[in-house]
DNA sequence: TAGATTGTTAATCGATTAACAATC
DNA sequence: TAGATTGTTAATCGATTAACAATC
């Protein structure tokens, strides 16, 4: 059981690497060297070795890597080789967009269940889905294998959405409720704060704005 | 003109501090230590003060920090000392979601105006505002003096909305498209890609369950 | 003055890059 | 064999942490 310790700047990058061969794959190209990868998706081509390496060899010295393979290993690698089944609980407006984006319906990701507390959203179709009661989550959540819970619920309902989904057998969490939740140390958790990002654009600013004085 | 390099994490635990600071002025603290700031936030104290001695020296030996001061420089650090108008472009689910958004009406921000491409949309009603065609972006984003735009449109039509709104004299933007945007090197863009926050998160439970073999 | 906490310097840690031997 | 490109090692760079003099 040797821990792998991979930067998380690297996991983001093999990201990157996968929709890039996917993309070189539609266009029916074969092999690709480092060089072309790193011109590809703007890193250095010592960078995109240095990040496979991390997992295995999957190049040949003198060719390159061969684009059908290498993304291959890379789905697997980000876990994407098997199905992740996705609950939404909130179905507010970005609920609703999250549902039916084709990021959370591609590359192995499918939201299966949509849920909410509010008895006026429960019925109303989105996409393909009917909203859920809030009550329903433990019992489809093992119907439908769901492993991976997206809350986008106000703040006062996250940590209990949070507590139901984990009572549920939910592996992951991604939370966009601007607040720390508490989880077992067993679960994933991740939160997308959407200010940080704006203030990280108006810091810039500022500094540029410092630079020309 | 000296080029102020700080670390982009530095900036991002800014804004973390600074929410912070909000909260403990609101419950009335008004001295607080970097022990006390490491503590609230998760962070060592040595980052703590390593990270406001890029900006200044904004404590007492001996004593701490003043809540309120400290507050006050955090946000103006961040330029959210200013009121910062966004134009949204794209009044699908997501565009309305962040059009109501705290995050996006907080803090020096301030959703103006919402756009859309598509006729049925314009004329609807998101929060106060009434949704308008996108050729009225030019001319709104002058009088609404529009400093930072959101693109929420499908690809398609993603590039053409930078143009536009570069061209309206827009000065950051923030991109839901997950394609690269090209913009003159004077806009600051920055892109939001949930997609590759799901795949962090199924790589990290691929990781746990190849260690609990 | 004694106790406390900052601001800063030096040490450590970790990630990126450069360089090159291995090898197709 | 000559040319090309990988995988890996060593060098560099940058960020975090530890430690402590400065000072309230």
């Amino acid at each position: 059981m040797k821990t792998l310790r991979v930067p998380e700047a690297t996991v983001t990058r093999m990201s990157i690497y996968s929709r890039f061969l996917e993309r070189l794959d539609r266009n029916g190209i074969t092999t690709i060297s480092s060089n072309e990868i790193a011109d590809g998706v703007g890193v250095s081509p010592a960078q995109v070795r240095k990040d496979l390496a991390y997992f295995g060899e999957f190049g040949t010295r003198g060719v390159g890597y061969n684009v059908q393979t290498l993304l291959k290993y890379t789905l697997r690698i980000l876990g994407l080789d098997q199905t992740w089944q996705l609950a939404i609980v909130g179905a507010g407006n970005l609920g609703q967009a999250l549902t039916t984006s084709r990021g959370f319906n591609a590359r192995g990701f499918h939201v299966a269940c949509v849920f909410d507390h509010d008895t006026r959203r429960v019925g109303q179709r989105i996409g393909q889905l009917l909203v859920q009661p809030l009550g329903q989550l433990p019992e489809l959540a093992q119907k439908e294998n769901i492993r991976i819970g997206v809350i986008t619920v106000n703040n006062s309902m996250a940590q209990e959405v949070a507590n139901i989904m984990v009572q549920s057998g939910v592996q992951a969490i991604l939370n966009f409720a601007p607040i720390t939740l508490r989880v077992p140390a067993n679960i994933e958790i991740r939160n997308v704060d959407l200010s940080i990002t704006l203030e990280l654009l108006t810091f810039n600013l500022g500094l540029k704005a410092a630079q020309s004085l």
